[in-house]
DNA sequence: CCAAAAGTGTTCCGTCTACACCCATGG
DNA sequence: CCATGGGTGTAGACGGAACACTTTTGG
């Protein structure tokens, strides 16, 4: 192949995850310890760097997967970060991705390996660059998307629970939200179905589980929380 | 420095820019014919190639100003795009930004030289490669942007009719706008200021002219049309 | 004097919000 | 039998949408 562009420069080019999980009624994110120079030791995001045959979204699921072994990754770009400053050391263009995960799918044993945590999104330690901006970024995108589109059913296993799915909009948005309104709104929408199958862990009466229809959405793709 | 990362692959990292303009009561894009191989002579936006010591709202900025003379650019990132088969030859990182300028700035002669060409949005041409996928994507965000940011200003001068700001409005969302209501909603907001020059350009009786007070905005920004 | 654009309020309707009690069950 | 979480309806407030006429002035 012919080479139009050489007289240009080339950049190194990564993906960072910001991977949300939900656990204990709280919004946590991944973060790890950083494994090369620079900024080794620091607390970092899952990222990777774009490999030659690799489309964007590929490189950003390889990061999370290679480290958690979780498969079933729900991620949409947040933005792209590059500028000259940014990076301490050499210049790296940083295509930001958030990723919304089951946090019951991860393999410990390969979250141990690489050094990885889990922390409440309220407690985010000091991360490496400019990073805790991109968090914050990413976390301002996710609280407008919620509203608006039906991701958040990628923080909880695939049947849930009406009082599950609610705290899952709570720890995002951050502020209570009134029962019988929230489940008024989930009613009027028919791709959250009701099956016949009953949760019995969290309460003694038991809580009708709800699946969303991907295919039903896709049909009639409205939604407002 | 050291160079940490040697063994990772760079690529090239190109800006493209959605230039959208108001004009005659159109919202127009601005395009232009293609001066490289590969694609020379297709139909395509202003770019560039991201320098080495350059930000990438930098090279945007860059992009659009010397090819069109226009200095007042308002631009935000729209997503970017690397997929390995997106482009038909060599590989490229592509982060897209929109702009809105306002069309009577620009530069005729350096228009010419580049084989600028403003089009109707309704009424775009094959684009190179991927980037009628582009352009639909900006055209996307911006109008959720609209109606949430005060942005649509850009597309006019600094002094504007309420009429002007409305057609803005109409352009980019596609319908018609209640005057009565349009009016209200703005009243509302104390940042778009009545000032005592009249316009007597497209009325008889003459349209107030109001301003855009970035300041007062910054300090209660909220907006919705 | 008339064409052409500027400017101005009210009513209606649907949507969001606030709010409290009974139900089913395991222990 | 009681503690725990599951499940349900209504009334009032608010915001958005529909809608028509008067004003000004250049030609």
């Amino acid at each position: 192949m012919k080479n139009y562009y050489s007289e240009n420069t080339r950049f190194y080019v990564v993906v960072d995850c910001i991977v949300f999980g939900f656990d204990n009624g709280k919004l946590k994110l991944l973060i790890r310890k950083r494994a090369i120079e620079p900024g080794m030791g620091e607390w970092t995001l899952c990222g990777a760097f774009v490999r030659e045959n690799e489309d964007l979204q590929d490189s950003a699921n390889r990061a999370i997967t290679s480290m958690t072994g979780i498969k079933q990754v729900f991620s949409q770009q947040v933005k792209t970060y590059g500028n000259v400053k940014e990076d301490a050391s050499e210049r790296v263009i940083s295509v930001a991705y958030y990723s919304l995960i089951n946090v019951k799918d991860y393999d410990v044993e390969l979250m141990d390996k690489y050094g990885l945590r889990w922390v409440d999104i309220t407690d985010v330690p000091r991360l490496w660059g400019n990073l805790n901006q991109v968090v914050d970024d990413a976390l301002d995108l996710l609280r407008k998307r919620i509203k608006i589109e039906p991701i958040g059913f990628n923080l909880l296993p695939e049947l849930f629970t009406l009082t599950q799915l609610q705290h899952v909009y709570e720890a995002v948005l951050g502020g209570e939200i009134d029962k019988r309104n929230f489940r008024k709104r989930i009613k009027n929408l028919d791709f959250i179905e009701k099956t016949d199958k009953i949760d019995k862990l969290s309460s003694k009466r038991g809580a009708a589980l709800f699946r969303f229809n991907e295919k039903a959405y896709s049909e009639h793709p409205f939604f407002r929380l």
